[in-house]
DNA sequence: GTGAAAGCGCTAACAC
DNA sequence: GTGTTAGCGCTTTCAC
């Protein structure tokens, strides 16, 4: 047990009020310079810190905020989610707020979570992942005045709801495939193939439209419907999509995932022109390309928790703050493939 | 703001005394049944939540544990991460206890950390990753009788040191490639190569002496050295370990990860052998290893999770209670190889 | 600019 | 068994 010093212990042996003491902490403008200067620097000596309970339970403030985790599978996880949740602690903690984690199960129970949360442990807002068009979620907390930012963007099947009434912050993926695009065009490459997923995901769907642009803008008339291929989202399908591609005379591959990519790059190595396997660029840089020297589009986490934490700062501080929406470049990671197989 | 319905409402609405809803919450025995189902009713149509930071002032109790996460790349990240937190929360929910995330850079930054957490917070408990002997911050926290379980055994210098002070749970590596070494071993194999890192590492040093247990005890006398390869944690070193070890005669491979087993399967499939492509099994069962189809030793980590919960609430419970190791047997996840370089 | 009073919602101790 | 008293540590009035 460390002898906890309270603000009464520090005021009796200032010889001030409690009252003076909470003001240097809290209104330091309304302390005299040298009364504050004195009070600060026996805060300082003698360690005290304010109790979080005692201040929440006169604001009903906790400087907590709540983040959902998925269980494995559904929406983002893995590299990404940790990454995301490291910087938005790392956020939070210089602007004085702790983050709580919670898991729900749907979203009907995620919102059960909030009424449990705010009532009981007053956190003070929320992060959110995955919402789309009419999320329940975003709805409830919005009717009753909580806090909230999304990370990603609003998706209604495939497409995109950036006018959503709320807060965001989002990776450009479109941004991201046209970077790489525009990589391989750079490098000589013409006819790029893309390998993807079937129609109807918004992240698929955004990070497809880079590629397109690029290729529209630099060869307008092609159609490009040839250089497609969308299967779903395992090496395999990756493979099949080069050898398709390949057969259609691609000679470099965008791949709307690292899984695509590395079976895009494993089939070239071993066909009859395995100097293309390097024309392959993967998304979202996770450990697998690192581990085969794959390039690949990565999403800036760290700076995208930074965003949602200032955005969510935003609404904490003004309650009638409007909706603001953040959509971040991601960055090319430049890899010499390994020759793994060989 | 939902109106906030608190114990004296709920007591004056009943004609009750506040004491006697706290104690139906609290200590049901000292109330007289009748009273108690009559309150317990009203507690649940009121929607009653007790407030945590009333409760936490009184008690210094916030039934709040706290985690630290780490940077990606050191320690545990990525899926086994987001898999255990998942599992942590779900286990400290289902006790009543929520999780803290923090930030720190070193373990003296994570020491300062604490002291903030718990006398600021009234944090009740820690989980530590990557506990070493002589780790200071267990140190510090035991010293302090602040409850902690780790995850992950204590490794000093390679060398495991279970009986080291305080609680641990881990996952039982030397089982895992055992399990896998004899799965092979059972589907005809006797030559079977291990693909790992360098000496040094406690986790590598577990993983690999499972293999060179199972070997040992099948094929005796054979020195095992040659079917040894160690290096870097890339797929291009798994790639040379496969070769190097075939030329060897193995027939079949344990990795100590799926980087190192996604290098070796490539390598093999284009081998003049490509068959020996699904006799190799790796480590962590991630999300590589499910697009590529590879057999991976999969750590249960939602149970390790609740085996840290378990542990932890009773050194919550009994400030006394020895400190307790767990050992979880990690699955063998067997997979068909897809054949996704063709 | 500083101090005094009051109360946030809860529970341990005690009296009835 | 149930009610009363007191106080956890803090901050927002309001006097001074």
């Amino acid at each position: 047990m460390a002898s906890r010093v309270t603000i009464v212990d520090l005021a009796n042996q200032l010889g001030v009020s409690r009252q003076t003491i909470s003001n240097v902490l809290n209104a330091p403008h309304r302390v005299k310079e040298e009364t504050r200067i004195r009070v600060a620097r026996a805060i300082e000596e003698s360690g005290y810190r304010p109790n979080a309970a005692a201040r929440q339970l006169r604001n009903h403030v906790s400087k907590n905020v709540g983040m959902r985790l998925q269980p494995a599978g559904n929406g983002i996880s893995g590299t990404v989610l940790t990454g995301f949740l490291y910087g938005l602690t790392e956020a939070a903690h210089s602007h004085g707020y702790r983050v709580t984690l919670y898991c729900a199960d749907s979203d009907e129970e995620e919102i059960s979570r909030y009424e449990e949360l705010v009532t009981e442990a007053d956190l003070d807002g929320f992060i959110l992942t995955a919402t789309h068009h009419g999320d329940q979620r975003a709805a409830w907390l919005a009717q009753r005045g909580i806090p909230f930012v999304a990370f990603g963007r609003p998706w209604d099947s495939g497409r995109d709801v950036s006018d959503a009434g709320h807060s965001w912050v989002d990776v450009d993926g479109r941004s991201g495939t046209r970077e790489a695009t525009e990589h391989l065009i750079a490098a000589g490459h013409r006819r790029i193939g893309y390998i993807g997923w079937p129609n109807g995901s918004g992240v698929g769907g955004d990070r497809r439209s880079g590629w397109l642009e690029a290729m529209t803008e630099h060869f307008g008339t092609e159609d490009p419907a040839p250089l497609i291929y969308a299967g779903e989202d395992t090496a395999a399908s990756g493979s099949s999509g080069a050898a398709t591609l390949l057969a259609r005379g691609a000679t470099a591959f965008v791949c709307a995932s690292d899984s695509l990519a590395l079976g895009a790059s494993a089939y070239l190595r071993q066909s009859d022109q395995p100097a293309l396997a390097s024309a392959v660029v993967g998304f979202d840089n996770t450990p697998v390309a690192a581990a085969v020297g794959l390039s690949s589009v990565s999403q800036p986490v760290e700076s995208a928790a930074a965003e949602v934490m200032r955005l969510l700062l935003g609404h904490l501080n003004s309650p009638t703050a409007e909706p603001q929406h953040v959509l971040l470049r991601p960055r090319l990671e430049l890899r010499d493939l390994q020759p793994f197989n060989h």
